[in-house]
DNA sequence: GTTAGCACTCTAGGTTTCCGAGTGCTAATC
DNA sequence: GATTAGCACTCGGAAACCTAGAGTGCTAAC
């Protein structure tokens, strides 16, 4: 770190990072020699890769065998040296022909987009679906059903619909749900969901409404529907984690399949994703939310209008080709961003 | 096929079918001999084993090995030398247990409901919910949300929502929106979401309708409402799939990872599993719809009331514990069915 | 500073060997 | 006649061994 890394240097771990990227065997200075258009001998570059190694950006798997990329390695490449190439514009139609397909409600959407970024990464694709609570309310209803139950239905502007199903001991007028619903649909005009859910946890406590026991009802109800808050994930493409030669054994394959079952682990990491605007880079075990060694992840953040709502992107090994992959989801999400903005 | 299988033909196939799942190592007469209460020399047993394998329902591997069973052998096996046993108390409160806890939304049980028996089996849950066809109508509702869209939800006895976002060229009235929506509830009550759909395709026709254009764009928004009709899939536990050791090496994982990612191969299947009703079993290939060689797949259907309307099962390899597995899944689409009724 | 040369080191992959579990067959036994 | 003991034979898989190739570090020459 307090080395200073030659151009040189720059330019040979450069090359070092592409061949490992695209052959997953370590490389050589031979081989490094042939393959790219470095015009300097094997030693040389030998010598260089001796100071690549002792500066931790290199290690070699066993005496006497090519050399391959710490994650220090790839943090540097990423952070100054990759230039990211413009997504080609064949890339560019794909993705937009098939977010267009999927035309239907915007879980539908995610989910498609997950598939896309997956397949056009051939790594894994992962989405996060915008939070409940940063949806505008739109209006509630509330369903009688037989058997003293009733159904509760949230709708937000962008036409997302949150459902649920309440046991309640005796049977509510029908009439009374109308009203009580009339009421809600009045006071919570215009507000987010999360804004809803203060009122309503704030209403419950007020002198008003406790000798109104209806009232009460209602927004015990309400509140009920909303609580329900557990950000939907669309994880898709896990078969592609399988081609890659790093995984091939069965234990980490498994591994890997287990961590992702929960998925509260990649929750956590997306969330912190969702702090910083933009594409972010997760590489290795770096964030050891998820103790996804050899994985790296690349997110950027997709909003409505100005609000940043969700995030999404692809999840692949450390060894991932990070100039192609950092502009299909940085294009991805601005596209998703556009497809929100305009409903 | 012809020949007849004498008892203690039966009683060493099975043994040897037993050995065999517990083992995953084709088993020779020796080990059989020893590790099962057979009073016979192995070289008797040798002789039957012979017999067993004209017969087509042992194989070995190779000249001098053990033999392994032949999906034949499993056939026979679970259709008339199998004695289901009764399944544990400690798993009926296991599954009693897990399925209670989740007593939500008709959905969420049936996810949870995935995992479970993907746990309790430690192989593949699958779940397939009822066709939204199959509930009865309760209500329908139209909700105008800014942008020329309408929301069109539709809510069945049971409480499931079915919603869609539909994009109008002009805007409609609120008020004629609720008139559609009175009008129709009016009309459907009683009937199945598929009666309905029948319906509202014919009054389409109707000459009555073809001058009423209010009423036509009604029945053609409920009409896309119910239209989208792909039944929902829970499939939940694939990570238990690569403990099983036939499955060690990284293509023949791959190959089923893509085969489950397609879920339509595995939906016509599950479609045939509901014709029949209570337990079914499928073994191999049988079943080639789904190309899948060494997966078994064992099935039972559930009802609400005395309609069935879904189906269940576990899916694993054909070297699976059946014994064990059968009751799980009977067990399981029985409390569904009973969970189901009293909604 | 760069490169050629050299001795040395490992691993992956191919052979070889060998053990053990298994088989089929025949002849003896119950 | 069914069952079993005995025997010669077979084959796969693990262990041991070998080899070729790619790689390294170092030193000396350019």
């Amino acid at each position: 770190m307090d080395e200073q890394l030659s151009d040189r240097g720059k330019r040979i771990l450069e090359a070092v990072i592409e061949d490992y990227i695209a052959t997953a065997e370590p490389v050589g200075s031979r081989t490094l020699t042939r393959s790219h258009g470095l015009d300097l001998s094997p030693a040389t570059v030998r010598n260089v890769m001796s100071d690549l190694e002792e500066m931790g950006l290199l290690v070699s798997p066993h005496t006497s065998s090519g050399r391959v990329p710490t994650e220090k390695a790839y943090r540097l490449y990423v952070n100054s040296i990759l230039e990211v190439k413009n997504i080609t514009r064949d890339k560019q139609d794909e993705i937009r022909r098939r977010c267009r397909l999927a035309g239907k409600d915007v879980g539908q959407v995610l989910k498609e987009t997950s598939r896309l970024l997956s397949t056009t990464s051939s790594y894994m694709g992962v989405v996060m679906a915008p939070r409940l609570a940063s949806n505008l309310f739109h209006q509630i209803e509330f369903v009688k059903l037989p058997g003293h139950r009733i159904l509760a239905i949230l709708i937000s502007q962008s036409g997302t619909v949150q459902n649920r199903l309440i046991e309640v001991e005796e049977d509510i007028h029908p009439e009374d749900l109308v009203r009580m619903a009339n009421y809600l649909n009045e006071q919570l005009q215009g507000l987010t969901i999360a804004q809803v859910r203060e009122r309503l946890l704030s209403e419950m406590q007020s002198e008003k409404v406790r000798y109104d026991s209806m009232m009460a009802r209602a927004l015990a109800l309400s509140e009920q529907t909303i609580s329900d808050e557990s950000p939907q994930l669309f994880l898709e493409g896990q078969a592609n984690i399988l081609e890659q030669p790093e995984f091939a054994d069965a234990g980490r394959m498994r591994e890997i399949f287990r961590a992702f079952e929960k998925k509260s682990l990649l929750l956590d990491l997306l969330d912190r994703a969702m702090q910083a605007q933009g594409v972010q880079i997760f590489i290795g075990s770096e964030s050891h939310l998820l103790r996804m060694e050899g994985m790296s992840l690349i997110t950027s953040t997709y909003m409505t209008g100005k609000d940043t709502v969700g995030v999404l992107g692809v999840i692949g090994p450390t060894r991932m080709g990070y100039g192609r992959v950092i502009p299909i989801v940085d294009y991805t999400a601005k596209l998703i961003s556009r497809l929100l903005e305009t409903e």
